[in-house]
RNA sequence: GCCGCCGUAGCUCAGUGGUAGAGCGCAUCCUUGGUAAGGCUGAGGUCGGCAGUUCAAUCCUGCCCGGCGGCACCA
């Protein structure tokens, strides 16, 4: 018997899929389509764990749906403008194209040594010109419905990067990708109307049944759809007469108003510095103490009393002072707020410091209207309101719809929705991106190019390596001339945000040849993505982004869905351990040694034998140093231990905990694997198969496939793992014809059921038993329901709660027949001695419990 | 503060309303022509705590403790 040799089996069988075209999407009318859909990479240059394991799922799908008789789309691409090439280009001079082709290289030949079942012939690249030339295609047909314009305003810019970002793209006020704290900038940009869909966004969260319920709250809270009302408060005395747009979701409490509150940033708060001093002095304190959201959200609430006075709108003799306050927000809502401090704890802490009234007018259950009293905690739970005249005795619900009618009624406002997205901004200075493809014209103005002019192509000298715009600084490729008066004309030298990239790549995989940028016809049969799987990082971002295309497109006549991904999965990061010598430094695992001692743990540096201190278990990160290189792990593991470890050891959803321990028992089972099939005899023709282990390979199939079903890979191979043990303990060898029958429809069925998880090693299997062609082309095993169900069961006897024993019955013996076996059970009989049967539990194939006293 | 997830063997994690499991680690032994290896056997768990529902709770419910993640002056 011979060792398994991964290096010679796996490259083996790799050429023999790609010789066989094995994985080619081909469009099926009469069969099941299933699209898998990793989140494509960005070409950093290496493959790395988390890449391992990402991919390595999809491909468990892709190949179960295979095996199952759907017509299988598995794609790869690469998500490749962006700024780390910049950033390559500045430090090291290379050119971020160049760069770029060749990660992309370097990592294409990593993912094919995976083995993973993916129709290459579909591969692009975002910054193929033939990707991003159709992006400006469809980017014209939505600046021409409207969905894209252009607009002058405040954005995060990050000094950094050097460029704009977008909301979500501000973590705690600092960009994500450089951690620097964001500025706010007043520039023109290219922006697209997300807003429009924020409520088409919402709802239709809820169509997204296969989604994990933790996203679908994270893009519901981003979105952040509140209904209320939008009112308009007329000055007592002097003030604009167009009054004061207020908008609340407590019109309820509208009669515990105690002031009214603008942003620092609102116009009524600048006219009021225009004229008094002290005003503009505290506006420009509220500004000079919030650099950040983080510190805005932590400021201490403070306010000035502008001296302005507004009337109620239900009584026009109650005044209400109006305030400039610290804590409202310019760009959510008006800008404005009215104030019930008993029933909001943002009013009631700043009331409580200025000394404002206090009215509460919702009356907790079980409270008294006599004395009730508010402290320094708002009450925002439900109740009746009280102290409110026409609103009186109703709930909080009716009192809103009512206050809200009464509004209406006089004319001062209406029922609103508002939201807490905001529009997308897509500007971005950089140059490694897909230029926007229009001109401006001193004549014309922002001109829109024809699509014949498409695509607009990165100039080829194009000279990178200091920061700023690249496209900007160019000699000539901006000077062009104007479509619309043929007259001289700049191009714009923006390009969009790498997330519009990404936003419609799914859909291009459908045909990637197509001229148009979506093949409709294709598109049709593909889409949506019945698995998409990736971080949960892109909660917000990405999966947002698509989600808006998507439907945008649609509007558009370009798709046919209105979702992009029916089914998605999040799946857990690798981790490992993290050392460092005593100096604090770093230190990678393959630097160090682990030695056991009883049941503690010792670190040590390989080469100069110093105690090393084992830290926590974190992410694998260059920063820690705590990363293990995939290529390594395959050079002596083989791919197939590497995919089945990562697969392994967690629940998909979880993160799992990179062991050398872990993937060399995973590596033995490999072995152990092929030592099974290795050692196979051919069964004698027309023995009768031993029925346990029969029962066993049936109940096996069903587990398995359950398994890879559920998204619970780690179980499916733990039950593999234990069949093997089975297995092992009927060896081949010296054993009754009816064993070695059962075992050849075991290993046949083993083979297949472990092609997901380990393909290599699958077909290596499958060609030892003599299977027919490529395990890859083979149907997966059929279970016998019947065979799943054991034929006699063991059911426990419990004695008042107490195990006393056991009995055997046969499956699905009732009531009747379970208390005639009990009475005939000495063993039982004695038990019972003395005591009087009160009740019998018979729970059907499980257990038995006798209620005695 | 709000929402969610997690807590099971030394470690990393499965699992189940009814006799508690895997891998690694640990111990003993075997093998020494699978050998920078293979195999047998074994020890090890009040299933985070308390209460409730139930004939029966590690599992369901509630509260508490601990860890992680998301959101958070959004009117």
């Amino acid at each position: 018997m011979a060792r398994y040799n991964p290096k010679e089996t796996e490259p083996k069988w790799r050429k023999a899929w790609a010789d066989a075209e094995a994985f080619k999407a081909v469009r099926e009318p009469g069969k099941p389509k299933y699209y898998v859909l990793e989140m494509f990479p960005y070409p950093s240059g290496r493959l790395h764990m988390g890449h391992v394991r990402n991919y390595s799922m999809g491909d468990v799908i892709a190949r179960f749906k295979r095996a199952r008789g759907f017509s299988v789309l598995h794609p790869m691409g690469w998500d490749a403008f962006g700024l780390p090439a910049e950033n390559a280009a500045i430090e090291r001079g290379v050119d971020p194209k160049e760069w770029t082709y060749a990660n992309i290289d370097r990592m294409r030949a990593e993912l094919k040594e995976l083995g993973l079942s993916i129709d290459w012939s579909r591969e692009f690249a975002t910054c193929d010109v033939g990707y991003y030339g159709k992006q400006q295609a469809w980017f014209l047909d939505l600046l021409e419905r409207g969905l894209v314009y252009r607009k002058e305003s405040v954005v995060n810019w990050d000094p950094v990067d050097q460029t704009v970002l977008a909301n979500e793209q501000v973590v705690d006020g600092r960009g994500w990708r450089s951690g620097a704290v964001v500025e706010k900038r007043k520039l023109n940009q290219w922006a697209m109307r997300i807003t429009d869909y924020a409520d088409q966004l919402t709802d239709d969260l809820a169509t997204l049944d296969r989604w994990p319920d933790k996203v679908r709250v994270m893009q519901e809270n981003w979105i952040g759809r509140s209904k209320g009302l939008k009112f308009r408060f007329h000055f007592a005395g002097e003030g604009p007469a167009e009054g004061l747009d207020v908008y609340t979701t407590r019109p309820d409490t509208l009669f515990g108003a105690s002031f009214v509150g603008v942003a620092p940033d609102h116009p009524l708060a600048q006219m009021a510095a225009a004229r008094d001093p002290k005003a503009a002095a505290f506006i420009e304190e509220c500004r000079r103490g919030a650099a950040t959201e983080a510190e805005i959200e932590t400021a201490e609430k403070r306010g000035y009393d502008t001296g302005l006075r507004v009337k109620h709108p239900f009584d026009p003799d109650w005044e209400l002072p109006v305030w400039i306050a610290n804590f409202i927000l310019m760009d959510y809502g008006t800008g404005a707020i009215f104030a019930c401090p008993a029933h909001d704890q943002r009013d009631l802490d700043f009331v409580r410091k200025y000394g404002l009234p206090v009215k509460p007018v919702v009356l907790p259950p079980g409270e008294d209207a006599a004395t009730f009293q508010v402290g320094d905690e708002a009450y925002t739970g439900p109740g009746v309101i009280y102290n409110s005249r026409f609103l009186d005795g109703l709930d909080i619900e009716a009192a809103k719809a009512e206050a809200i009618a009464r509004i209406e009624a006089l004319g001062d406002g209406e029922g609103a929705t508002v939201f807490r997205l905001r529009d997308w901004g897509v500007s971005r200075q950089r140059a490694w991106g897909c230029p926007i493809p229009v001109v401006h014209c001193e004549k014309d103005g922002v001109v829109p190019l024809p699509k014949s002019a498409l695509p607009v192509a990165h100039p080829a000298d194009i000279e990178f390596g200091k920061s700023g715009n690249a496209l900007e600084r160019h000699p000539t490729w901006k000077h062009t001339t104007c479509p619309a008066c043929g007259g001289p004309a700049t191009r714009e030298t923006d390009t969009l945000d790498t997330f519009v990239d990404s936003s419609w790549y799914f859909a291009r995989f459908a045909n990637p040849w197509a001229d148009e940028p979506i093949s409709q016809e294709d598109a049709d049969y593909w889409l949506p993505v019945d698995q998409y799987i990736g971080g949960i990082e892109h909660a917000v971002l990405h999966l947002l982004y698509a989600r808006f295309v998507t439907k945008a497109l649609a509007d558009d006549g370009q798709l046919s869905v209105r979702e992009p991904f029916a089914g998605l999965f999040t799946q857990g990061m690798v981790t490992h351990e993290t050392y460092r010598r005593q100096n604090g430094e770093w230190v990678e695992p393959k630097d160090v040694e682990i030695a056991a001692e009883g049941k503690t743990r010792r670190a040590t540096l390989i080469e100069t034998g110093e105690p090393v201190v084992i830290g926590d278990i974190e992410k694998m990160a260059k920063s820690k140093r705590n990363t293990v290189a995939p290529e390594e792990i395959f050079e002596v593991y083989g791919v197939d231990a590497a995919r089945l470890f990562v697969l392994s050891d967690s629940p998909a959803e979880r993160d799992v905990q990179w062991t050398t321990g872990g993937v060399q028992g995973a590596w033995r089972f490999v072995n152990r694997v092929w030592d099974e099939f290795d050692g196979h005899v051919p069964a004698p023709a027309a023995a009768e198969p031993d029925a346990e282990i029969r029962r066993a390979t049936h109940k096996l199939i069903r587990q398995v496939t359950e398994s890879i079903d559920g998204f619970r890979f780690n179980s499916g191979i733990a039950r593999l793992y234990e069949f093997l043990n089975l297995l092992k303990a009927n060896p081949a060898k010296d054993t009754t014809p009816a064993i070695a029958a059962a075992r050849a429809e075991a290993l046949s069925a083993f083979a297949r059921l472990i092609a997901p998880f380990t393909p290599h090693l699958a077909e290596e299997c499958w060609g030892r038993i003599g299977g027919e062609g490529l395990v890859v082309a083979a149907p997966w095993p059929e279970f016998d329901p019947a065979l799943t169900e054991d034929a006699v069961k063991v059911l426990p006897v419990q004695v008042n709660g107490k195990r006393r024993g056991e009995i055997t019955a046969p499956a699905g013996a009732e009531q009747a027949a379970v208390e005639a076996i009990l009475k005939a059970d000495p063993d039982i009989s004695a038990k019972l001695e003395g005591l009087t049967i009160r009740k019998i539990i018979v729970v059907k194939d499980r257990i038995v419990n006798i209620v005695a006293a």
